[in-house]
This record gives structure tokens, sequence and C-alpha cells, in this order.
DNA sequence: GCTCAGCCCTGCCCCAGGGGCAAGGTCAAC
DNA sequence: GTTGACCTTGCCCCTGGGGCAGGGCTGAGC
């Protein structure tokens, strides 16, 4: 019989407001210094906080997205756009949680095969395997990258030197990006994009007449052997590639060999026409006999 | 051609094995003052770390286990837990998250629903309804309880009530829960577990037998009307509950009327014999007609 | 031996999103 | 006027590191 008569002009302290908008004062303080959530009015003498009932809507709003661990700069965005476009925001918001989450689940579940023991399944998961890759002419562009960059940048480089691939005697081979240093992909490590192509001395006049702009480079990889495991497009994506990395690594260690290179991501499908669940890409390791 | 030859005695300076372990040397630091992972040898005089190549494993897997967002705390159990122990620390803390997520999303699905304004989609996801409930005569516990709490203490103080109401001539309709104070769940307001019984006279002989260690009680509650909408069983929790609240409030408000009570949950359901898709409480508000 | 670059060390401040507590000012009811 | 509940700011705490400062170590070239 009390949560009545709440004409909107009246004015409740922080506690009521708090209780009301379902937050505590604290997190009501520092909503007011962010900008997020100002109080309708400030006492000057007192400096006591006050704020109209009709708020609670807005602070509700608040308390249920950060129900969602959306971060304060988001919910910010979200209670200053108006409705479809909050809307939007909220969605955008969450199918990045969606697509996270995805990525940690195929993570955790090799992880969970790998913890218990069955290789059966630890294998099964991930099916590795060799294959011999004979000499190729490669035209390259390599680049200090961070991972959430990574992505963006694989596209267009290799866009590119598909592009220039055709003054080059057109492409001859499965286009790859190489991971130098070892760091794979947290650190900024160089990753150098690579594009097959049949013309050494068309490759040779195209490198000669690029600027140093973007560190484009020919170079001849030699024969090797690959340990790789072949993924789909929903698994080219961090957290979830490590899964793959890691497998074809304990398979080398397994199997007794000794790695010949850097590890690298062979792209060996149209990526523009493949489904999230179609096999694009091969994780793989060069490899050699150990002595 | 450099990451071979790795005897296992070989030592690492933090650097080097950074980047085998793919973790930052500040991380490293960290792990070694937490006992997650440190160093084989620690030079007295220069204070650097050195690693063995064989730690590289745990360190890798610290990594993988970071990457799903696990607590450092989780992460140490998991990896000084044997194989399959370790699996099920994993396979435990994975459910966690499942669940978390599940219930996030059923809270964004109503949130964008909402945003978006159309209200058709709204209530179409939460159905709100209202209905008479007559005078009851309650038998009842109260606590003061956090929300993570919450879920065990309604089981079993439901569960000691329907035992007792066995006294005072049975159950004689839903069991419920009362949010008093508004908090409804974030705070420690009291909550209040109540079952309806159908004799008077026995309830009160029953309640002047307990002690003071439980906060029991008999009241009657008097006629009401409920505004409710009915949930199944993977939605009694949080955070997703929220958004059933949050439907009845703007329901109520929505329809022009006045709130005449704390809120609550009632439990028309046999719990335990419930799937997850059952419905199995009620969400209700007690309303009257605006004046 | 000397120097210099590239490691490495500790320690401090920073981030989000608050929780908790202390010291002190206010407000409203009795 | 008093009292107790409420409010204020400010400080330190948490996690999991990032970044930087100031200084020590080490190995290679000379």
């Amino acid at each position: 019989m009390d949560a009545v008569d709440s004409a909107d002009d009246e004015l409740l302290t922080i506690g009521a407001f708090a209780v009301r908008a379902r937050l505590s004062a604290k997190a009501l303080r520092l909503y007011d210094r962010l900008g997020l959530l100002s109080p309708a009015h400030v006492d000057e003498v007192s400096g006591y906080r006050y704020y109209r009932a009709d708020q609670v809507e807005r602070a509700r709003l608040v308390a249920l997205l950060r129900q969602l661990d959306m971060p304060l700069a988001r919910v910010a965005e979200v209670v200053e756009a108006d409705g479809t476009d909050a809307a939007e925001l909220l969605a955008a918001y969450w199918t990045d949680v969606e697509t996270r989450i995805a990525g940690q689940r195929t993570l955790a579940e090799y992880l969970r095969a790998r913890l218990s023991g069955r290789s059966s399944e630890m294998y099964g998961k991930f099916v590795v395997e060799t294959v011999e890759v004979p000499e190729q002419v490669l035209i390259t562009e390599t680049r200090h990258t961070l991972a959430d960059e990574l992505p963006a940048w694989i596209g267009a480089s290799l866009g590119r030197l598909e592009a220039a691939a055709e003054e080059c005697g057109g492409v001859s081979g499965a286009p790859f990006v190489v991971y130098h240093s070892e760091v794979s992909m947290e650190s900024d490590g160089p990753a150098e994009a690579c594009v097959p192509v049949a013309d050494e001395a068309a490759a040779r006049a195209w490198a000669a007449g690029q600027g140093r702009a973007r560190q484009t480079a020919v170079r001849v990889e030699p024969a090797r052997t690959l340990a790789y495991t072949r993924i789909t497009k929903a698994q080219v994506a961090h957290p979830q590639i490590l899964a793959a990395f890691e497998a074809v690594e304990r398979w080398v260690a397994a199997e007794g060999l000794r790695y010949a290179g850097p590890c690298r991501e062979v792209y060996f499908a149209d990526w523009g026409a493949a489904g999230a669940g179609d096999p694009v890409c091969d994780v793989a390791f060069p490899v050699e006999e150990a002595q």
C-alpha cells in the first residue's frame, strides 16, 4: 500500500530511488558521475541528489542492460537512442555476445575432451593429416597486427594479392597466412599473407613496381610437408581456432615430428560463398621427420 | 627452424617462454605471484625467472582456460586437478556459463522486443492476465537473504512449510513467495515464503509451538486481484525472471491499474516433476483499479 | 676491458563496476 | 533539542592484466 501515489514530479532521495530502480545508491552515484543518469535536482548546500519518480524507467532499463553485462558506455548509447535504434544497438551487442560464446563453446568442448584424456574424442573432433606441398612462388604482404584487426587485414590483403596475381600468371594455389615468431595471434608478431602465383618473373616485376607503403615481397617457399586440420568458417575466429592449433600441435608431438617452420592458415575455399558450417581453412604446421 | 631442439631441461627466460606459451610476460609474473605457474628457477641475485620448456604445456592450458574467461582461481583448480577431475571442473564451469547466458538471452530478447516498441511482440512473449484470489490463511517463514541464496532458501522453506501444513488441515492453495520492501531480489529485502492452509486454529497452534529460530508466522492474506504472467522452470532464475517482472509491471501501468501490495512468485506446479520448459510459476503483483 | 642494445626486475597508476567503510553533514519525527 | 536514519565525499579493495618509469643484467661487438 506504499508503492502507490507516485505523481511524476515527486522527488525521491537516492535511497528511495535506488529501491525502486533496483540499483544500489553507489551505482546511482557512479551513473551520475558518468552522466548516464543525472538526478533531476541536486541540493547545492547539502549535495543531496533528488530523482524524479519518472526517472525510474530509465534507471530500470540501465539495470536490466547491466544484467546483460553490457559495459556502461554501451548502456549509455542504448538509453540515449530512441526505440528502434536502441533495439538495434542491443541486438548488435547481443549478437557479439553470442558469437563470442559460440567460439568459447567450441574451445571448451575441445578442452574438455582433451582433459578427459580420451584421445579418440580428441582427435575425433580435429582430424589431423599431412600433405606434401611442392615449391611455390609467392607474392606476399607482411604486417604487424593485433588479433582484433587480423581478420579484416587478412581479407583485405588476400584480396589485393589475388588481384595482383592476375598480372603474375594467375593464382596457382591456395592463399595462406603465415604467423611468424611463434606468436601466432595474440601479440603483434608479423603476419604474412601469401598468394602462390605461376609466373615468377612477372611477380618480381610487379613487386618492383610496388611502393614501400605495404610490405610487399616475392619469395619462393620451398617444398614442405604440412600437418593440418580442416576447420569450418565458423571456427575461423578467436578463441575457438586456438583449439585447432592446439590439436595439430599435440598431434605433431604425438607423432614425434619436428616443426620445420611457422604455423599458417590455408584458405582453400571461396570465403564469400561458404556458409558458417562449410570447411574453408586448414590450420597447418610445416613438419619434418625427427632426426 | 628455430622452434626445435627443446630438451625439456632447457631454461627459458620469461620473454622466450611468453612467446611459446602465448602469454604476456606480465601475465606470467602475475601467475607466478599467485602460485599458479612458478618458474622452474629464479636467480637469487637478479630475480630473473627461468622456465623449463616442459612448463609450456601447463602455461598453454592456462592461456586456453583464460580464453574462456575462467577466473584464475578456477583455472588454478583445473590445472592442479588431474585429467578426469580437470575435465569435470571445466565442464561445471562451462555449464554455469551456458546457464547464465541462457538467462541473459531471454532477457535480451524481451528487452529487444520492448525497445523496438512492438507491443504485440512484447506481450506476445509474456501473456499477462488477472486472477481473483480469495482470502487465505497462510503459514509463513520470513528471511532477509541475498539473491544467490534465494533459490535454495525458497526450496527449503516451502518444503518445511508444506510439511507443517499437514498438521494444519493440509495445503489449500499454491505456495508463494512475497518480496517485501520492493527490493524484489537484489538487496536483502525480506522474502516471505507462504503456504495456504485450511485450518486456521491448527495453524496458530503450530506457530505457537515454533521457536524463534526461523521467523515463522501465521497470517490472513485478504482477497486480492493478481496481475500475473506464467513462466517456465527455466525462466525461474536471474536475470531472466526480471524480464517477467518487468513485463507485468508495464502491463499494469498500461492498464492504468495501481499496485495493492508487494510482488510475489506463485509456485503452482510440482517443482521436482517439472521439466525446464514446463510452466511452474506465476510472477504476480496484487493490483486494484485506480481511483 | 668498455659500451650498447635488448632483456629483465619491481613498483606505481590505470581500466570497469562497483562493495565496503569512515568521517562528517542533513533531515524529519518525537 | 535530540536522536537515528539517511546522505555526502573520499579512500581502499576486488579481477586480470596494460603501460610506463627507473634501474639492473647480459651478451655481442670492439
